[in-house]
DNA sequence: AATGAATGAGAGTTCATTCAT
DNA sequence: GATGAATGAACTCTCATTCAT
């Protein structure tokens, strides 16, 4: 009998639907509105399912975007470590791929960056400090993909690797901002290619003309 | 003994440091808690007035933060500003100078830029967007300053100033941040100087290392 | 037993039942203390709901006060409009049962009278312009009444509708407001003949004894 | 010396002035904001004094509005039993008087009217006893018309005084208010010309046409 | 699993009133 | 008399969360 199917059987996979559903429909109303004055209400109007069901799925708002980051974080970060440690690609490709895979993603899934960025990264920074690990992670693969290129003689030796991963990681956060707003344009592979020369010119080989005096 | 200055007592020194003392205290507590955490009595209690008060001197709690931001970004943007006016600096030099002034800005107040970096620089960015203006107006300084480089064969003219002044902003910004988290260190002169170094290798020289082979 | 019943539990009889207890508890307190003096969670307790709920029901405390008028005006006004279209009535026999309607009104419903009378009819008339508006309609159809009684040849055709329409209404308000200071009795049957044969005699035949001299 | 005079010499004149100067702010802005809209500071300003000055010489601002109405209401009662008392005149001839003296008053005073007949007759009606009292005396004076004319058999004798008195005064009233909606005109004299005319014939002869087949 | 009515703590803002000058 | 800075109680409205159905 079919509606007794419908009452008993809460398949995983519809589950994982549903949870799936109200994810997606979280990143969208954060981007729209930042988290802050996204209410419960907004995300479950956007998911089209009632309010009290946010609460089956999650334990509550806060949890709803630290979901939001680690789905998506862990998977960059999993990218990330495996970049630093493939001993076949010279730290400068590495870095590379890094800004490359951020640049791209902006193109496929931009309000899922720009919740990231935006909300996880600042908002309550001091209070969730597992967010702030979570981000530390990040840039200590970076560090240490400076370190290895600085050991391996293809970087310059005579800079902070916690500095310049700071840096690396904070030109590629701003780009993303700075897309957000629609200042820099790179939803089409042309402007992403400048986007991504820009970027390699700039921080690999520096803003200064090799021809130019001084 | 002027009895002109006792009848218009309350002088508007007064009044001006009224203010000031709310500003100050306000910066403190939203650096340390946050904007959005901190409640208008936590302002009045640290400044040591009352919860009205702080309506006589501003409209609201989202005015307190505007005019924190105003009152120093508006200083920056004017320094940024000359810089970029003066014809005898190099382009490099005009770069090395506003980073250093960051970098330097962190040791005498950090509060300060903390709250501007997080608060207003981030936090519904897409709805106050006088915020974003002003941001863009310092945006637009670094741009130039590339851009005149760049015709005077200084800086590579094969790059996008637009993207270049978001990495290079997005680069002290996330060393501004670096440095709240406690992972940067640049509290004494020394440690400035290497992120300094840090900054003027990595943005300016390039991170790979001239004499490694490609 | 009906399980869908149970389904679509907070039945939707239950929702409007919901609303009028509280528009009740409402109008109860806006007749002790006043709008002004009542606090939406007096409101609440009066209705024996929490504070938060009245938001459920109401946009705003305004709001509520807004939904007392109009479920008892337009049903007034509904009622006026049916008397002046009968064209079996005497514009006197029209005038008489809508002061018969209010004043037999006082006794079943007087907290309701005396919400719409003093809160309504006067707070901030000049501003919630919708207000005005239905109670125009209110003069219209009496102005309607008057005018058409000076056609037939039934009212005296030398005065001014428009103003008698104000008399007519001010005289019928001041009595309301009159029985709420308990200056004027019509509580039974009695009371209420004696009220309504001084508004017969006084607005339909005049004060002046026909047979005084003068 | 001058200066010294200034300080010292406060002359009742001056307080007298200054208490009027207020006041007359006072009945401005009640009429333009009504009584609770308005702060004390807007009736500082209008007044162009400053803040705290309204408590030297009023001890709140409920007692502003008390002393509007105390100023105008006792002359308007002064006239009122003057009339009354008097024993040349008809009862109707009063009542007639009593109706020119509000309609008139219109022309001069618009706002103070309309201050006293919206916020003082209404607010708090019933926590503000005393207004109450003043009110009854008006009510009873012109009761007290009613019955003496009764007693001479000017007027009808089969109709409650009480209630009469309380109709004639709706009358004027709702008169005001719609003046003061702008839906009655009588600012010249042949409006008001008008206006009076139909309050003599509705109250005093009856709205039914005597010619007309009852 | 799903719904949405119900809860109530919490926060921003207003403004009458006081008081030092 | 005159000023307006200072106070803080009061009040409305929001919204995350709970829970009966």
């Amino acid at each position: 009998m079919r509606s007794a199917a419908k009452k008993t059987a809460p398949t995983p996979e519809v589950a994982a639907d549903r949870k799936k559903q109200i994810l997606k429909a979280a990143v969208e109303v954060f981007a729209e509105r930042g988290f802050h004055r996204t209410r419960v209400s907004d995300i479950a109007k956007r998911a089209g399912v009632a309010y009290g069901l946010i609460y089956h799925y999650f334990e509550s708002k806060d949890d709803v975007l630290n979901c939001v980051f680690e789905e998506n974080w862990s998977v960059f970060l999993k990218v990330l470590r495996d970049l630093e440690a493939n001993p076949e690609l010279a730290a400068a490709q590495k870095l590379r791929s890094i800004a490359a895979l951020l640049i791209d993603a902006l193109q496929i899934a931009p309000a899922t960056i720009q919740v990231i960025i935006q909300e996880v990264s600042r908002s309550d920074r001091f209070v969730h400090t597992e967010k702030v690990h979570a981000f530390e992670g990040a840039f200590t693969v970076v560090r240490q993909i400076i370190e290895g290129g600085q050991r391996r003689g293809e970087l310059r030796a005579d800079l902070s690797a916690q500095v310049g991963a700071y840096i690396f990681f904070g030109a590629l956060e701003t780009i993303c901002t700075g897309f957000m707003l629609g200042h820099i344009r790179c939803s089409t592979p042309e402007e992403a290619a400048v986007v991504k020369h820009t970027v390699e010119l700039t921080l690999l080989h520096g803003l200064l003309d090799p021809k130019g005096a001084k």
